[in-house]
DNA sequence: CTAATAGTGTCTATTAGACAGTATGTT
DNA sequence: AACATACTGTCTAATAGACACTATTAG
């Protein structure tokens, strides 16, 4: 079929030629608790958490999943994840990029449902009592061995475990395909979405400045350090850190003291210039 | 609404209770060129290249687009651009990964539409012959200069040329936003998929070994070292190159001869015991 | 004084960049 | 012989890893 102008054509147009489908946006909202230790010397263990959501309705009523919802007719596609970020935590400038997108046919048993993944990353302490009843942050550890990794939840009541494996793909090198091999308490395919957005940030955090969207303004190198270390679920040798942060930050008049040991300057972020 | 169980509650679900749009996928498909030179002795020139479809009615009528097309309520979301693909290369195991999904309300004047972009590489010389009638390959060339980008597309009959820039977002660091600021061949939104894609591929190159999907089975280092040389637009020196693949490839007994210059050692893709 | 973290100097090992050289086919 | 590319040796620069040391506070 042929038309002379394209407003002969968008006249002509029926919208229900192709199929319809639902498409929603989850959002893995990440960010660092630190844990208050016993002995005043020593200093707030840090860990990596994740914001979950308790389902009370089916489908996986009672199981956890990330917050997430339909996109809407009239909003952009990025719009969404920004109003249910709004709404968990009442806040609008928050880091946010988008991960991947998820569409098997049977992975939501309502419906087909597509949804688009985004990684939110945020200081947590600009959400205090913000957050809305159903959710909880839970710290992260997880395990990487060979082509499994096993990512454990706890937010101080509750563990969740679960077990991905990255099986490589025929035919096509270095390309890999994500399984969910244990899970029993996260709905829908989520532990694929949160594990794919901690890679993205293990990568991320050793050539962009992302890092600092979770952290307060204010800083000491030490705690910024046992971000990086979470993160990479590895220790780092104090010269070796320093120096490769050493043009990401600059150090301010302020000090941290009464922790009974030397009290550390206070840092904050600064766009490096060069590249 | 609670529901007793889950059952009771996917009767009482009505899909039409969320907002239906329409999903498509749209491939870049980034393959090597070379342009036979004159002088004998001279080494064939390469080119990334990209495979275009002209399009023969509205929208976007005339204008060249990726090839694409749209999800079917039954297949998988990667299902789609495999499906594509074998459409209009008539080949099936062709490397293939998700790029960025892209959703403003009004970036098809038809219907609301989501599009999930997947980038694919291939060895050209499988495909010779296979091609559909109105689908083209062109030549790409790019230029990078602060926050823009100029990329240039050639099939020896027609010249397109576009310019990205990359603009910081507000209140995030190190996040871009990408803006297309001069176009007038390309149809929807796809010269952001065209770029996205080759910086992805220029990062990828890097750490993976996704350009062997671009390299027949035989090659010699030389031309290897070409194709890592137009992906990533600069010269590399030979002593450099070859210690970074050399647990990449392997020597085969065969030789590339009649250039008129010293014969080249023919390789052959290897996977990497280590990391 | 002690426990604990803050912060620095410096040596070494590894990797990347640069250049110059030798090798060998075709016309 | 001359041209063009194939391929290698080696020096140097830059970066990453490791260790040892000094600094400073609350209790």
């Amino acid at each position: 079929m042929m038309y002379k102008s394209e407003e002969e054509f968008l006249r002509a147009y029926n919208p229900n030629d192709y199929d319809r489908l639902s498409l929603t946006t989850d959002i893995l909202i990440l960010s660092i608790s630190d844990e208050v230790q016993t002995n005043y010397r020593k200093s707030n263990k840090k860990y990596m958490s994740v914001l979950l959501v308790k389902r009370n309705d089916y489908p996986y009523k009672d199981k956890w999943c990330l917050p997430g919802g339909f996109l809407d007719i009239n909003e952009d596609l990025e719009e969404c994840p920004r109003r249910i970020l709004a709404r968990e935590t009442n806040l609008h400038d928050i880091y946010l990029e988008q991960l991947y997108s998820f569409g098997d046919v049977k992975r939501d048993p309502r419906m087909r449902v597509v949804s688009v993944s985004y990684m939110a990353l945020v200081d947590k302490n600009r959400l205090k009592d913000n957050l809305s009843s159903n959710a909880s942050w839970f710290n992260v550890n997880y395990f990487e061995e060979d082509d499994n990794v096993t990512v454990v939840l706890d937010n101080g009541e509750e563990t969740i475990k679960f077990k991905i494996k990255k099986t490589l793909k025929e035919s096509t090198s270095d390309k890999y395909k994500f399984e969910i091999i244990e899970n029993d308490k996260i709905a829908f395919d989520h532990p694929l979405v949160i594990w794919s957005g901690i890679e993205r940030l293990k990568n991320k955090i050793n050539y962009t400045d992302v890092v600092f969207n979770m952290m307060p303004d204010l800083f000491a190198l030490g705690d910024l350090q046992q971000v990086y270390e979470v993160i990479l679920n590895k220790k780092l040798l104090d010269p070796a850190f320093r120096r490769i942060i050493a043009d990401k930050v600059e150090k301010t008049e302020f000090v941290q003291t009464g922790a009974g040991h030397r009290p550390s300057a206070l840092f904050r972020y600064k766009k490096s210039t060069k590249k």
